[in-house]
RNA sequence: UGGGCGAUCGUCUAAUGGUAGGACAAUGCCCUUUGGAGGCAUUUGUCCAGGUUCGAAUCCUGGUCGCCCAGCCA
């Protein structure tokens, strides 16, 4: 950090510095010159309960309610519900959910549906006055009048009506008497405009559908662009920062309301986030559970929040991610390795230790009693000494990884192989003696004898190990279900498809490996769904809510970096 | 080929006419009772061409490339 990069303080106690981004520079120099005199800044968060959010809304919600208590000011939470037919109380409940998982709290809680008469109040005003009409052409029509981007459009035939007669249909239109796509009321502005937006926009259509909060009180219903700027205006707010493509769509808002004399609300378009071999827009991910191609929207593969929140990810790794992205007019794609990077950061410093196996070889030490068992004393968390420390049975048959044994070692391989010594963390220094092979030549268990000399994993003589492996004793191991999950697409960029396919076919065919036979040590018995452990040089995981006592069910949040993973694959690379 | 927006390390992002910096990734070394974590170091960048200026990522001109817009979706 320099002088000539200032940035601003940790916020959110999540321990990443938060870029500078212009839209701080905006709200600051509004603030610094009083743009607003003595009213405080006011943001929103404006979802469309259509959906589950998702990581890019996590972007969004940052942004508006960081910025906003950034600065003194207050964040509204709302709904943009202009459209019956694709929203849903579940989408509202989860949203809200989600919301307030991610750290945040509302000023208000607030519905477009909410301003639906006053909406309809300025529509009347903007007949009366000229500025709206009422269109009998049909939707195909209307969109041949428009023109293309390149053409200018042509009036509609019904463009001249007048007042009292544009008036008289669309009182009728709100009283029921046209059916569905018989009319819509337009806002006329100029058919001829160089911005599609611009000319002549739909304002409220027919729609004789239930809505979810306003019941069958309305059979007409205003278009996002007619409701969106008016609805921040109502609730003045100050700065609406949304995505890139609505950036069109500000002279549109603009003209609104200055033709209904309101609050000018300041519209700010930032860029969307994407994230490699990750899909972020709403209707994918609907295809994806309705397609049944997930099991729902928590599927942990899902980038939705709730997904997120099983597969283990946190609040505060997700809002230093946030951070750390910063806000841009660019468009890019980061890395998924950032987001992944700060939720290993967080539970690095947070997440208990625990010793489980995933695929289980028998250790058996020759010299160690057979009725012996002893508690070692292991430290809940190395990084936080606060977090105290367990008492971890040990006794004569272990459960090693398979992994961490090889009759035949490649170079640099630390673990164990027979006649190397090696250190079981915690616990002794052992020296593996032979291996006991089934019929196929499989090996199924490892002999090996101990060094009393060591227990805690020292020896005395002051002999030095190259390697520490973690451990369950086969008596008192319990047993898991471990779900691995991995990229949900194949491919950085999932959209990018061969001619005539869909993303489906970027679908990674082994997003998710489940294994059942995992030996934990039984302290883990006593997690609850939602409980997050770092399973020593394995990785983070998360007892799943489908785990019940009788079936223990744990989501693997991320892999631990594993460097022996980088060499093995430099070393097949090479001896191809 | 209309309009709008944009282009800085591999990726994300700072520098607002004055030393191109940070994070992620990568590489090497050190350290380590997790081959985790940590520490140190290193590599890589201003889209192109002109111009203005003592000085340009920043300002100007002309290109190039990318994204968005033709729902009675949001």
């Amino acid at each position: 950090m320099t002088d000539s990069n200032p940035q601003s303080p940790d916020l959110h106690g999540t321990g990443a510095r938060t870029q500078n981004n212009f839209l701080r520079d905006i709200i600051a120099e509004d603030v610094r010159t009083r743009k607003y005199g003595d009213a405080q800044i006011q943001t929103r968060f404006p979802p469309e309960p259509n959906g589950y959010l998702h990581i890019g809304h996590a972007k969004a919600i940052c942004i508006d309610f960081g910025l906003a208590d950034e600065f003194g000011g207050k964040t509204n939470l709302r709904f943009d519900d202009t459209n019956p037919e694709k929203e849903e109380q579940e989408y509202v409940d989860s949203i809200q959910k989600d919301v307030r998982w991610l750290g945040f709290q509302w000023e208000r809680l607030c519905y477009a549906s909410d301003y639906f008469p006053q909406l309809y109040e300025w529509a009347l005003q903007l007949v009366k006055t000229g500025k709206a009409y009422v269109d009998d052409l049909s939707a195909d029509e209307i969109r041949q009048h428009r023109g293309t981007l390149t053409e200018p459009g042509k009036d509609s035939p019904y463009r001249t009506r007048s007042i009292e007669e544009n008036l008289d249909l669309f009182i009728r239109m709100k009283q029921g008497d046209f059916p569905d796509g018989s009319r819509v009321l337009r806002a006329k502005i100029d058919m001829a405009s160089p911005n599609i937006n611009m000319r002549d926009p739909v304002m409220y259509r027919i729609l004789h559908a239930s809505h979810q909060r306003t019941g069958d009180q309305w059979c007409i219903y205003p278009m996002y662009d007619y409701a969106h700027g008016q609805s921040d205006s109502i609730e003045r707010v100050t700065h609406s920062m949304c995505t890139l493509e609505f950036a069109d769509h500000q002279p549109l808002y603009r003209w609104y309301i200055e033709q209904l004399g309101i609050f000018p609300t300041q519209q700010i378009e930032f860029d969307r986030l994407n994230i490699t071999y990750t899909l972020l827009s709403k209707r994918k991910l609907l295809q994806l559970v309705s397609e049944k191609r997930v099991s729902a929207w928590d599927d942990p593969r899902m980038p939705t929040l709730c997904g997120l929140r099983r597969r283990g990810f946190t609040p505060e790794a997700i809002r230093a991610f946030c951070a750390a992205i910063g806000a841009s007019r660019t468009n890019g794609s980061t890395d998924i390795e950032m987001l992944e990077h700060f939720q290993r950061d967080d539970l690095n410093r947070r997440a208990s230790r625990a010793m489980a196996v995933l695929h289980p070889l028998k250790l058996v030490i020759d010299n160690y009693p057979a009725d012996k068992a002893e508690f070692m004393e292991v430290a809940n968390n190395p990084e936080d000494p606060s977090a105290g420390t367990r008492q971890v049975p040990f006794s004569r048959e272990l459960y090693i990884e398979q992994d961490d044994f090889r009759e035949l070692p490649p170079p640099k391989y630390y673990r164990l192989s027979p006649g190397k010594e090696v250190r079981l963390r915690n616990a002794y220094f052992i020296t593996a003696q032979s291996v006991v092979k089934d019929s196929a030549g499989n090996i199924v268990e490892v002999h090996c004898t101990y060094d009393p000399a060591s227990r805690g994993g020292n020896s005395p003589d002051g002999r030095k190990v190259k390697s520490t492996m973690h451990w369950v004793s086969a008596a008192h191991a319990i047993s898991a279900e471990i779900r691995l999950y991995d990229k949900l697409f194949l491919k950085p960029d999932p959209s990018d498809v061969e001619e005539g396919q869909d993303v489906l076919s970027n679908l990674n065919p082994n997003s998710v490996e489940i294994l059942t036979g995992a030996k934990l040590e039984p302290s883990l018995a006593n997690a609850r769904p939602g409980d997050r452990f770092q399973f020593e040089r394995v990785g983070y995981f998360c007892l799943d809510p489908d785990s019940t006592p009788a079936n223990l069910v744990f989501n693997r949040t991320l892999p631990l970096k594993d460097s022996w993973a980088k060499e093995a694959g430099r070393q097949q690379k090479g001896s191809k």
